[in-house]
DNA sequence: TTATCATATGAATACACATTCATATTAAAT
DNA sequence: ATTTAATATGAATGTGTATTCATATGATAA
């Protein structure tokens, strides 16, 4: 049969137009450093009670649990991948979210949440 | 000042809010282990190339480059978290993409890829 | 049945990274 | 100027996991 033939030519397009749609290597590696960094609960809690608003962060440690070290290093993560900024103000130094996009992403998983699909 | 005093009543009343609206700790957990799975180039390129359709492996391996066993590998671990189902046709596996909210997701942050914000 | 093609799997290696502990920094209060 | 409060940082440890190599499985063809 040439019914194989037909569709080594079907994957073939396939993989042509995957490739061709493929975003460069830099860009996945930013896309995959995005998810990355959300993939982490630590991470995902503290991103997830920013989104109340601007929060200290004794009382961000406070919301996520743990201990305030293990906090403050990924407070350090979450800024340095531009994902929170921050200000001082006086002994405190106020955290918040820099990335609108990030939160749309953590919003269409928590909106996915309960599919069974 | 009580300037002070509000500013705590405000972080306070976020905190609770924080708390209230979040998701326990499974839940959590889900989301992280999805974007866990999105945040690896390899797997994100393995989807961005089914993203085109059914694929088998050898092209599969084609699309993103590597070797075949590293390949078969990520797809165990999209197949174990349903990402990824397969069916055999002959000798092969063909791989295709089994949830949705995932494609979802990757066609966000790629939509948001070249945003300088 | 045997040989071959396509894919999967196990073990080993190596690397990334989350957490903890101890300590440093910085600002405010005394 | 000291002390205290809030946060940051460095080093060490442990765990998870991506990749590779070698080999196993499973289906087809000869």
């Amino acid at each position: 049969m040439d019914n194989e033939l037909r569709e080594e030519e079907l994957h073939g397009a396939r993989v042509k137009t995957a490739l061709a749609d493929m975003p460069n290597d830099e860009q996945i590696a930013e896309m995959g450093a995005r998810f990355k960094t959300l993939s982490e609960p630590s991470r995902l809690k503290i991103l997830l009670a920013l989104a109340a608003g601007e929060l200290c962060v004794e009382h961000i440690t406070e919301a996520v649990g743990g201990n305030q070290s293990a906090v403050s290093h990924q407070l350090k993560t979450l800024k340095d991948n531009k994902i929170v900024k921050c200000r001082r103000e006086g002994k405190k130094i106020l955290y918040s979210v820099a990335d609108a996009h990030v939160m749309i992403m953590i919003e269409v998983a928590k909106e996915h949440l309960n599919c069974h699909d």
